[in-house]
DNA sequence: CGCAGGCGTTTAATCGATTTAGCAGTTCTC
DNA sequence: GAGAACTGCTAAATCGATTAAACGCCTGCG
């Protein structure tokens, strides 16, 4: 039941430990060929894996990584950043430490210090939401920020970009003819980074297909399906002229919103009204009839890239600025070409 | 930049090593109050915080937990059971590691002996879904099932208590007035034992309101929104006095698919169908039209329960059988008395 | 034959803590 | 006043690995 130790092996072997360890490490020492299969062979035995915590003492690596993260609980998304970072860590053979703080700065700070004190390697300080963090002042150097961007630079981060995402978004819609498109955004008093990035997107398409933005088809909600179904109410209530032919919402459960506005209309997804989502939240937009065409978040991609950043594996292209993962578009059935009015009435203008 | 050892503190202090730690663990030892007071105000001021990979190598006690998990990724649940486990240790000064297999084997195989490596105090082995699962033959004594229950006993587990989750839903149908209860369970080839608990509380709440189960009602479906709305689809096409009132769904998606079912016949819930649901998934559940009436899972209390195990912090009741944790019911708006030909019918009946 | 040098292995230091046994010095006891 | 008992602290062993330095032994060379 007592664990093996190096120095069983070196018995069974009728050699040193250092050998032992020299063998199994594939040190390039001058060790004879028989010696080398005997203590393989008698490693493999008895049973024997190094024990990592003598292991980490003496060289001073755990093969370990920290993982912070403000919160694990609400967001399903937190499980694919998870996944990806665990993915790499274990292709790699290291283990991670997971730690939610749940947004607490004492508990951040002692998650820290505890972490430091398992000599982790390397730090990774994760949030759920794309956005601006102040840097934690016990961080230590090279942590590596995962979906935020550190408020001073000197880190390596990784964020979803929200900016092309958005331009992928409002594309399709320009592509199926629409010229009337609302953005359906968040309205928070301090609405995350994502907010406006995807503003710029959305007016940069507009831009590049030559229509003007009508501030009127700028609208805000909260966060949830009510919000959604609100900020929709209020578009639809437009006059017929101004009224958007499509909806860009700034996520999926808003989108769900604008479906039920839509629906209470008596209005037809998508011949009547287009929408398009973002997060790509399998649970919402999936579910929806007609199933959500969206924007995916690269959740598992980015958590990816976090962890190979942090084991050394990979270094970013541009130290000073985040990284900026592709946000794929993910059609389904929810975009069609606008209703045949206000299909003639955007070829007047054009 | 380098850390502080316990030398450089009991350099700080005049004193040897052996004094600072017999003083900063509390060691009863007999040491002059002004020395420990030398001894505390040194660390303080140092910056000392103990090393604990060095600690840990000699105190064979490394305050870390492995939580191994088939699946973060794919449940919303997984963070609520991961919260729960996280904060206990927390609460206790542990961190734990976290370990997703993707239920493949070999990864189970590997991370259970790179914890073992890592002298993890206590393994706590997570399922995401409630069933019986084959103990790993690594995995140490004393490890704490989570969600699932070991083949074979002799471990500690904690699952979910479907069955009373059953009762109290049915019971909260029949207290409504329905008498024509359906349960919509899920169709698979290795259906998950929370389908036969679920079903058991389903026909114990029958026997106990003098119900006779109809063979007609007990309908599958795979669990999803669309399995949900195929096995209601065929409950509503029934003859009138075989048809339902009342809806038992496996979980919240599939009573989603109900919903839909419900909608494209023109049924209004609850007025025309009282539908209950399982698992209570926030982005489903609540915000469906109207919010469903559902019976939450309670992972946050299993994950607490089984850290709380693995740190021998409580004891099983019956080290026999699993822990069975409450499932409380949720209120919300699906549930409303049958409708009036319906509740005559029943009437009639009674 | 004596010595340099190469080869294969071991000795011993080391990582940073904890903990037991023991060492001085003081006080108590008879 | 000698030994016992107590007090306050420290020396050194220990946990289980890694690794630089050293140590025999053998061979080759002059």
């Amino acid at each position: 039941m007592a664990r093996v130790r190096i120095s069983d092996v070196a018995a069974a072997a009728g050699v040193s430990t250092a050998t032992v360890s020299l063998v199994l490490n594939d040190r390039t020492a001058r060790i004879s060929d028989a010696t080398r299969d005997r203590v393989r062979q008698a490693a493999a035995e008895v049973g024997y894996t190094p024990n990592s915590v003598a292991r980490g003492l003496r060289t001073q690596r755990s093969r370990t990584i920290g993982l912070i993260s403000d919160r694990i609980a609400t967001t399903p998304f937190a499980g694919r950043m998870l996944s990806g970072a665990q993915d790499v860590a274990r292709e790699h053979g290291y283990l991670v430490f997971l730690v939610d703080t749940d947004a607490d700065e004492t508990v951040e700070r002692e998650a820290i210090r505890a972490l430091a004190d398992q000599q982790v390697d390397a730090m990774i300080y994760a949030c759920m939401w794309h956005r601006v963090v102040d840097v934690p002042a016990s961080l230590p150097r090279g942590s590596v920020f995962l979906d935020c961007r550190p408020a001073d630079g000197g880190f390596p981060a990784v964020v979803p970009d929200d900016r092309a995402g958005a331009v992928a978004a409002v594309r399709a819609l320009v592509a199926a003819g629409h010229r009337r498109i609302a953005y359906v955004d968040v309205d928070e008093p301090h609405p995350p980074v994502a907010s406006f990035l995807r503003h710029d997107g959305y007016l940069e398409v507009l831009a590049e297909a030559g229509i003007g933005p009508d501030p009127a088809l700028h609208v805000r909600g909260d966060t949830s399906s009510a919000g959604g179904r609100e900020a929709t109410d209020r578009l639809l209530d437009l006059p017929a002229q101004q009224r958007p032919t499509a909806l860009f919402c700034f996520n999926d459960r808003m989108a769900a919103g604008a479906y039920v506005a839509a629906h209470r209309r008596g209005l037809v997804i998508p011949q009547d009204l287009s929408i398009v989502g973002y997060d790509d939240q399998q649970l919402v937009a999936a579910e929806l009839d007609p199933p959500l065409t969206t924007v995916a978040l690269p959740h598992y991609e980015m958590g990816r890239w976090a962890m190979e950043v942090a084991l050394g594996i990979r270094t970013p292209d541009d130290p000073g600025a985040p990284h900026l993962m592709p946000c794929p578009i993910v059609d389904r059935d929810s975009v069609g070409p606008p209703p045949a009015t206000a299909a003639s009435d955007s070829r007047r203008r054009t």
